[in-house]
DNA sequence: TAGAAAGTGGACCGTCAAGTCCACTCCTTG
DNA sequence: CAAGGAGTGGACTTGACGGTCCACTTTCTA
């Protein structure tokens, strides 16, 4: 079977992907239609199922795949120079800023969990996405390893899963209740145990374990409302 | 309307309650129709609204309540004995246990993020049981201070929060790879940040940062599959 | 430029699940 | 023991949503 796309339709196979990702991330995806989606991309269901014959499997598939792709790219170019401790805070600056401004919507929720047990296809999406994910942070751990700053004995996988656990939970825990302070203390707090870790080459951890508590300011309102 | 509810009645309703949660836990809430419930339940769709007058809304909330209230409760005695450092780890080995048993399933991400945006009753739910969670971190954070095993200087809700959080992200990248690792090292590393923290009282650190390596030997192979 | 292939519009259909209704049984209490 | 209310069964209604179909238009290409 073709995959014949003429320059209009590529656009248009975008226009529904980018709409219904929208949509999703604004109401769920439980909770959005088909014919939703036809309306907010102003096209129509021939067209829908022209680019998406499997439906709205395929459909979901697609967004999460462009979702997906997005996720890591909002994080570059800080995710790839994680090279120097302000290169550091940059990034988890970046982290912070993109899901402060994107509100109680988020993709990786809305493709990991609310699609539930039982999709394979969006499963493969996520792990691989996580994967790369832990892997650039892993490499900029082991950056930052080579030049010294931390010491050759810390496990960067190790770390690097730890903190993007602490990510993803921050995320998470602002997607339930709004609040962003646990996502800022998730990261400094994981950045701080970098910093301070034993056998760091010298200069760059200041005292013996004074983490990182420049940019947040909050979070002494603890799991508050 | 009364709040009536003989000795029987209260028993279907428990059993709707507990059959759905389940039913929601193995094939999510999207998958589960109230028709599924009934039949899983033995129960016919007049009880179930006769419990819960405003339908599978009302199911949903009451389902949430129930799971939350579940979530502490298996994390105790532990959660609430935090005085030592076998007590931590008791208390993490009880975590990994529960979730590993779990599986694919979890109550919390089912009804977090399958709910989508816009259902307060829920969102209240959730922020209640992360907020109770959080404070008995915290207290046990507290008491380790208290008796001068972690140095007074150290944020316990602000640890605790970021402790959470871990938490949280490693049940996320549980649910969507199936791997059980991240969970294991978030709380490895989150512990073991406490145990090295600055101003320790004195012991019980070990060396500098040692961290927690005995339980979990997982996780060098990282985001993987 | 003509014809084939890609793209588009929208009516239409079948299914399925939420919620309603009413007749009926069973408990309980005076 | 009888009457009223709680509890129960299941058929039925209604509407939404995924998916199909076909006539029509636009775009490629020989």
């Amino acid at each position: 079977m073709g995959a014949t796309l003429t320059r209009k339709g590529l656009a248009t196979r975008q226009r529904i992907v980018a709409g219904a990702a929208e949509l999703f991330r604004a109401r769920g995806v439980a909770g959005t239609s088909l014919d939703d989606v036809c309306e907010a991309t102003s096209s129509s269901k021939s067209q829908l199922f022209h680019y998406f014959p499997d439906g709205r499997t395929q459909l979901l598939a697609a967004v999460a795949q462009h979702e997906a792709d997005r996720v890591l790219e909002d994080q570059q170019p800080a995710l790839d120079q994680l090279t120097s401790w302000p290169a550091w805070q940059a990034w988890r600056d970046r982290v912070v800023g993109r899901y402060r401004a994107q509100g109680q919507s988020c993709p990786l929720a809305v493709l990991t969990s609310q699609l539930g047990p039982g999709s394979p296809e969006h499963q493969e999406v996520v792990v691989g996405l996580f994967r790369r994910w832990q892997q650039k942070i892993a490499d900029g751990i082991r950056a930052m390893q080579a030049s010294g700053q931390i010491g050759p004995s810390v496990d960067a996988d190790r770390r690097a899963g730890a903190l993007l656990a602490g990510l993803q939970g921050g995320v998470l825990i602002m997607l339930a209740t709004g609040e962003i302070s646990h996502l800022e203390v998730a990261l400094d707090e994981g950045i701080g145990a970098l910093r301070a870790a034993p056998g760091a080459g010298r200069d760059g951890a200041g005292a013996s374990g004074a983490a990182v508590r420049d940019g947040a300011g909050a979070v002494r309102d603890g799991g508050g409302a």
